[in-house]
Parts: C-alpha cells; structure tokens; sequence
RNA sequence: GAGGGCAUAGCUCAGUAGGUUAGAGCGACAGUUUGUGGCACUGUAGGUCGUGGGUUCGAGACCCAUUGUUCUCCCCA
C-alpha cells in the first residue's frame, strides 16, 4: 500500500475548521429560518440527462460523470465495448454513465420543482447548503468539492421578494462582522445598453465584457468588445455608462438621461429605484449601492442582479444572485419566475479568517479534563463527569492513570481550560480540586458545589 | 483545454560547482527519582531523497519519461 493521499482538488477539515464554517453555515441558517425560507437537500447523485446541457459546452465537460456497475458482466462486455467507442468520441453513453454527481443546487432545484410544482406553497423559498463537484483544474480558492449554500424564491414576481433577499444578505453579513456592500444592478439596463448599441443580440458579448471590468480593466473591455464586432460609436456609448458615477441618485440620474425613452431600460430602472427606496430608513441602505458595472456572467438572469463585496479585504464577490423568468422550463414546467442568491463560504471562512472575525467560544471542545489518578479514583470522577456531561458541559476522563505530567500536557494540547483533580486525599473527604489551567489557580470544592459550578 | 513551479523524516524545509556513513527546526516517544502542566535540559525512534529509465568511475543534485501536487490562463464559486 503505497501512501495515502485525497483526490485531487479535495480537502480535510480539522475540528477547528469544522467548528468555524458550522459558525458560518450557522449563522446563514439561522437567519434564512426566520425568513421563511425552508431546508431542501437533493442527492449528492442526479441523473445525467438531468444534468447535461444546462451549463453550457464547458459546464458539461466538467460535470464528474459516475460509472454503471456491472459492466463487468460477461453478457454485456461486448455492447459495453461498443459504447465506449462513443464515449472516446466524445458522445455520452447512458449504458455506461448513467449517473453524475450534482454540480450545482439550483438545477437539483429545479428538478425537485418541476417534480412536485403541483404540491408545493407558491411562492416556495427554499434553502439548501450542500457541497457539489465539478472536474475542474484546481488553483487558489477552486475545489473539486465545495459548498454552495443557495436561497431561492420561485413563483413570484414580487420585487418584494428582493427586497427581503438584499436585507438577508445584510442581515446575514451584519451577524457574521463583515463590512459589505452589496451591488446591485438590473439585467433589464444591461439588455436597454444593447438595443441602443445595435442590437439586442449583443446583449451577451456585452455583459461578457463588463463583467471583466474588475480583473482586466475598462481599456481591454474596450479591446474585447471591438473584438466582438462592436463600432466605436457603440464602444464609446459603453464607455460613458461604465463611467458613471457618485451616489446612488446620482448614478440613476445620469443613466436616465443616457438610456433616454428606452422602454426595457426604464423599467429596469424603475425596478432598482423601487428596491432601494424600499430599504430607505433601514440600516441595508448603508451597504446597497447601484453598481452599472455588474453584469454576471450567467446569462439565465433577466431582472435584477447581486453581488456582495467585503469592504476590508482583498476578495472577490463573496456572494452573488438575481432574479431569473424560468426556473424549470427545461423540464417543461414554464413559467417559474424566482429570484435567487447565494453565498461563497469558503470565501467568507477566508475573509473571517484575514480579519480574524471569528468568536473565540466557536474554538472550545471539552471544558473540563477529569484526571486519572487510579482505579477507585477514577470511578468518582467518572459519575461526576456523568453529571456534568448531562447539564450539557463537555468532559473528558483522561483515559488511564498517568503522571500528572502526561495528564496535563493533554490538557493544554487539547486547549482544555479546567482540570479536575481526585486523588486518594479527595476520595476520602468527598471533595475535588478544580484547577483553572489558563490562570492557574486551584481551589478545593465538594463535589455537589462541582456540579453547580458555572464553567 | 493551454502553460509554468515544486516533489528529501510525521510536518516545514536545508542540502553549495554531481564525491565517503543525507541534515536542521518543529512534532512524537522516553527520561530529568512517580500529587501540579505549559518552559528548559538529555536521549531515542523515524528517510531505498515521488516512481521508472538514462548520462557518469560516482546522482538527492544533470537529462528523459511518468505520477502526484501547486499556481496562472480559459471558465467559474
């Protein structure tokens, strides 16, 4: 057996890992419940045909396909040999993979939607935080397995719906310490853009490039979109909208005068403003701005778009949404409207982590090491750790009787902030030591004035 | 899908122009006379230098291949 090692792109987390992104899965939970929105959780396995053709030729080609069994079978090695040479030539085989594991929520969603429209409570809100797979190349920041944690409201149009996503955002960013803004923008402005640049068929080349703007800057945007075939005169228009600027009125203001009598684009307008107003005397407006630049790149949204930056840390988005017209159209179920966002833990965690936002409770596991000191002693202290361990209090009996040495170094290994010490004196007298190891002091109790004891 | 870097002890790495028995720190374990830890000191264990070829009198070092890993681009979270 040659050494272990984890597939590529996949990660261990330790207890003081885990301990910190349950706080974060925490803390989203917590704050989507007392939205309304309810759990869902799909397999980690679809079928393929579920999967295929909904993220695009490069989406398809990482989705992680799983092999049938039984292919082995004698009867079948001759048609199994067959339908490999389609898979050699690029062609799926569904007698050979019929299965793929999930590669993101929102198409599971989908299906579990389309599935089970008829039953469910319109408008339906559901969370999910699951991890998904994609065969992608890992680098920095990108796993083969990671975590989405995805909310959604389908089957309405109601911008109230986002309103309340925004102040999720926020809400949810407010509890964990980060200083966010949250950007906001409307599909509808982007899709008005196009029709005054030439066409509404440009829609895509357009978004593609500005949402580069971030990482190549506006003069290769400019590069981009003449190399997609747009004139200069387009290219100029571009350029005046991706310079708006100043507060959020003041950006509304110049994209009206630049988006003119466009219909599309006044209605997305009219949908930002309402949205903003909405959260006018509330501590969200702080962190809302109206940000023209975004754009998303996927192109299954058509109303309002989000994105959240951390204000204090070199990071991308750390969250991302919008509202999209058809959720399940491709299972031939049409016309679920929703609206969606989602949040990147992994880069929260790392965030959290730079600006050491963490609460220092989150790292505690055993509060109190009971320590081992012979046979008799031991069993005393293994009925009080009993009782300690059912008011809920984490202990440990050290598990065999060692020097002190040994006992405490444990102890201070496993960051364990009390010992309680029984020896054959504290046998005698009904009584223990209690030991603060982070300050050191020590004081003798009874042991009915332990179990009371507020750790 | 395209292109770089790296691979030596459990971990982090050093190994100079190829030259005897491959090193350090941390960690682990044991001890410094068994009821008070974190420190310090002493000692012990642990490596066929990712794998397979090649060059050479001689390879951890140079060349080729292979596998793993990491980073960048594409794309995305």
């Amino acid at each position: 057996m040659s050494k272990p090692s984890l597939p590529q792109g996949t990660r261990d987390f330790n207890a003081s890992v885990v301990r910190k992104r349950n706080y974060i899965f925490q803390t989203i939970r917590s704050v989507m419940e007392s939205y309304g929105f309810q759990p869902l959780e799909t397999p980690a396995m679809e079928n393929l045909d579920t999967l295929m053709g909904k993220y695009g030729d490069e989406g398809d080609k990482l989705i992680f396909k799983i092999l049938n069994n039984g292919l082995d079978n004698p009867a079948k090695q001759d048609s199994a040999k067959l339908e490999f040479e389609k898979i050699l030539s690029g062609k799926n085989s569904k007698s050979l993979t019929e299965r793929a594991l999930r590669y993101d929520l929102t198409i599971p969603f989908a299906r579990y939607v389309a599935m089970n429209h008829a039953q469910l409570t319109m408008p339906f809100k559901r969370y999910q935080i699951q991890p998904v797979w994609r065969a992608d190349r890992p680098q920095k920041g990108r796993y083969r397995e990671f975590y989405q944690c995805d909310a959604d409201v389908v089957g309405s149009y109601s911008l109230l719906n986002e309103v309340e996503l925004s102040n999720l955002y926020a809400t949810v960013f407010k509890q964990l310490g980060i200083d966010v803004t949250i950007k906001m923008n409307n599909r509808k402005i982007l899709a008005a853009l196009a029709e005054i640049c030439g066409g509404a068929d440009k829609m895509v080349d357009i978004t593609v490039a500005i949402d580069k703007l971030d990482k190549i800057g506006l003069d290769k945007v400019k590069e981009e979109l003449s190399g997609r075939g747009l004139s200069d005169s387009q290219i100029n228009t571009i350029e005046n909208y991706l310079l708006i600027d100043g507060s959020n009125d003041e950006k509304i203001a110049s994209l009206k005068k630049l988006i003119g009598e466009n219909a599309t684009g006044n209605k997305g307008i009219e949908e930002l403003e309402w949205v903003l107003n909405y959260h006018q005397n509330s501590f969200v407006a702080n962190h809302l701005q109206a940000d023209f630049t975004l754009a998303r790149g996927l192109n299954y949204y058509t109303g309002i778009i989000f994105e959240v930056k951390a204000n204090n840390a070199q990071m991308g988005s750390i969250g991302g949404g919008g509202r999209y017209d058809d959720l399940t159209g491709t299972f031939d179920v049409p016309n679920i409207p929703g609206v969606g966002i989602s949040f990147g833990v992994d880069r929260i965690y790392d965030v959290m982590e730079e600006l050491q936002l963490f609460p220092a409770e989150v790292q505690t596991g055993t509060k109190v090491l009971f320590f081992n000191l012979g046979d008799a002693e031991s069993k005393v202290a293994y009925s009080l750790m009993q009782s300690l361990r059912d008011k809920g209090i984490a202990a440990e009996l050290f598990h065999e009787n060692s020097k002190f040495d040994k006992q405490f170094k444990y102890a201070d290994k496993k960051q364990i902030p009390y010992a309680v010490i029984i020896g054959s004196k504290e046998l005698l007298e009904n009584s223990v030591v209690l030991k603060n190891l982070i300050s050191g002091d020590q004081q003798s109790l009874s042991n009915n004035e332990l179990l009371s004891f507020a750790f």
